[in-house]
RNA sequence: GGUCGGAUGGCCGAGUGGCUAGGCAGAGGUCUGCAAAACCUCCUACAGCGGUUCGAAUCCGCUUCCGACCUCCA
């Protein structure tokens, strides 16, 4: 299989053309959500960034194998030994057992997505799940001699680590320096080096959530789960593994350190990394308090907004920057995006109406290319969009009867945007009209066209105003009177 | 402090050596009973200062400002 696609590779910082280790299969691995609280939009935008990557791969014919993980195993708050773990601390706040925490904002996470129209993984593996394997990946790092016990609890040894692999291979990180800050400032915990990062931690007495080790009951350190659940499923060295650009610092270096010393191999081949959401110019954060929720969003019940905004425009709005770049969230960027949304799918709804015509005057094969070469340049949606305007803008030329197609012109028009808007964009039509309602309305612009042909024009106005106040516009032309919801 | 990334027209955002996206807003026009929608036209920007070049928003240097990561976070 051939492809031209190139993708940005944090690990070389460069963009690098996509070869799969095995055509036409592809592994990615995605790190999912912790689930001790409600998705805000930040977390939002990386899973609708890697479902238009996942799209776009299934639509260029590979045979995509998704991991998402969901991590609901009890990580502690901080880095130290001391403090809860979010499951439990959360558990108590809602008086419920840690499990139905993870169950309840599992659940919320799976709606969420639904509502922003991302295809669902082919695994979704959770941290709880699969602890004996996390466990096994522990010992064979110990029997490699890169972690060490220190009081039931099991560290990795960066420095160790760092003398024979590149431990700040992500991050371009001058490792001397980074050992050189840990001793200084060493001394808590039991660890040798601050830098390094626990693999099993033992349970204290109070901790709900544990299970048995041969260091003693405990659970496993963040990390280790994502290493051990993208073996399991994808192999020790699989194509792509991606996250959010906060990761890559120092979950995803740690990633690599565990499974290096583990299986002796890169992880994945192609790491990639998705920019923050950002509210004023901050990144939205679950810690700095300035998180949206999408059902805030959808509302307009959060405080920084004016209105509601539907799943859709905001997918849009996301698609509309490109997946690398900051995207700044604001009530006029988001109105702009809903307006241009529906401008989108309003010729689409068009296109079923056209007609065509012995001649074209239209180039949409070239529009397509266009959109190919965008997405081939590390998934530039932001560009395919521009492209689909311009679609748009023919599509509503030729109902105007400004421009032409044929038969085999209109074919490929349809398939340009059922192709690119439905399938690698992911966009849906939100204004689904039931027969029912469409019936309603048709009788009325009837009982309005009376009114206009009587030169009614007071009745035939009260109609059209009255309709507009529940949402629906009518739109007069030659042809007769359409209507959609605004 | 270290590492990395930014600064694009009224706003949001692509691009990244010559052809100078796109959306929204604004102005004018066509159409229309009037609207709406649509179409056409206009508004043509790249933080500042130097340098390289026939040519730079795009490359290099400096300056200013902003952000992320280095501590849980997508």
């Amino acid at each position: 299989m051939e492809s031209n696609l190139v993708v940005y590779n944090t690990l070389t910082r460069k963009k690098e053309l996509f070869e799969p280790l095995n055509p036409p299969f592809v592994g990615m691995y995605v790190c999912g959500p912790t689930v001790y609280s409600d998705v805000h939009l930040g977390n939002c935008r990386t899973f609708i960034s890697f479902d238009l990557m996942y799209r776009y791969l299934l639509h260029l014919g590979y045979k995509v194998r998704y991991v998402r993980n969901i991590t609901d195993a009890g990580h502690l708050e901080g880095d130290r030994d001391e403090g809860d773990d979010k499951f439990s601390k959360k558990a108590r706040l809602e008086k419920l057992e840690p499990m139905e925490i993870v169950q309840k904002y599992t659940i919320g996470f799976h709606d969420v997505m639904r509502l922003f129209n991302t295809l669902p993984p082919s695994v979704e593996p959770t941290a709880t799940g699969h602890i004996a394997e996390q466990i096994e990946m522990v010992k064979e790092i110990i029997e490699n001699g890169y972690a060490y016990e220190s009081n039931g609890t099991i560290y990795f040894d960066v420095e160790k680590y760092s003398k024979e692999y590149n431990y700040t291979a992500l991050t371009n990180r001058n490792i001397e320096e980074l050992l050189a800050n840990t001793r200084d400032l060493g001394g808590q915990d039991d660890k040798k080096g601050r830098l390094d990062f626990a693999l099993w931690i033992k349970a204290k007495p109070e901790h709900i959530m544990r299970w048995p080790s041969p260091w003693g009951w405990g659970f496993p350190g963040w990390h280790i789960e994502c290493s051990a659940m993208s073996s399991k499923y994808l192999g020790s060295t699989f194509d792509i593994h991606g996250g959010g650009m906060d990761l890559a610092a120092t979950h995803h270096t740690n990633e690599i350190a565990q499974s290096q010393a583990c299986h002796h191999s890169e992880p994945a081949r192609y790491w990639l990394h998705t920019n923050m959401l950002t509210v004023n110019g901050t990144r939205m954060s679950k810690s700095a308090g300035n998180g949206f929720l999408p059902g805030e969003l959808f509302t307009g019940s959060h405080p920084l907004l004016t209105r509601g905004y539907s799943p859709m425009t905001v997918r849009f709005f996301m698609l509309q920057a490109h997946y690398r770049s900051t995207l700044d969230f604001s009530n006029e960027a988001l109105e702009a995006s809903e307006k241009g949304f529906k401008r989108l799918m309003n010729a689409c709804a068009l296109l079923n109406k056209l007609k065509a015509s012995e001649v074209t005057d239209v180039d949409i094969n070239s529009i397509r290319t266009r959109c190919y070469e965008a997405m081939n340049d590390d998934f530039n949606s932001p560009v395919v969009i521009a492209e689909l305007f311009e679609a748009a803008r023919i599509i509503n030329s030729i109902n105007d009867g400004k421009s032409s197609v044929n038969a085999e012109g209109l074919e490929s028009l349809k398939s340009l945007m059922n192709d690119f808007v439905f399938n690698v964009l992911g966009l849906k039509e939100e204004t689904a009209e039931t027969d029912d309602i469409g019936k309603l309305v048709g009788f009325i612009i009837n009982l309005r066209l009376e009114a206009r042909a009587n030169k009614d024009y007071a009745t035939s106005d009260r109609i059209r105003n009255g309709l507009q106040e529940l949402g629906i516009q009518l739109k007069d032309s030659k042809e007769g009177t359409s209507w959609s919801k605004i």
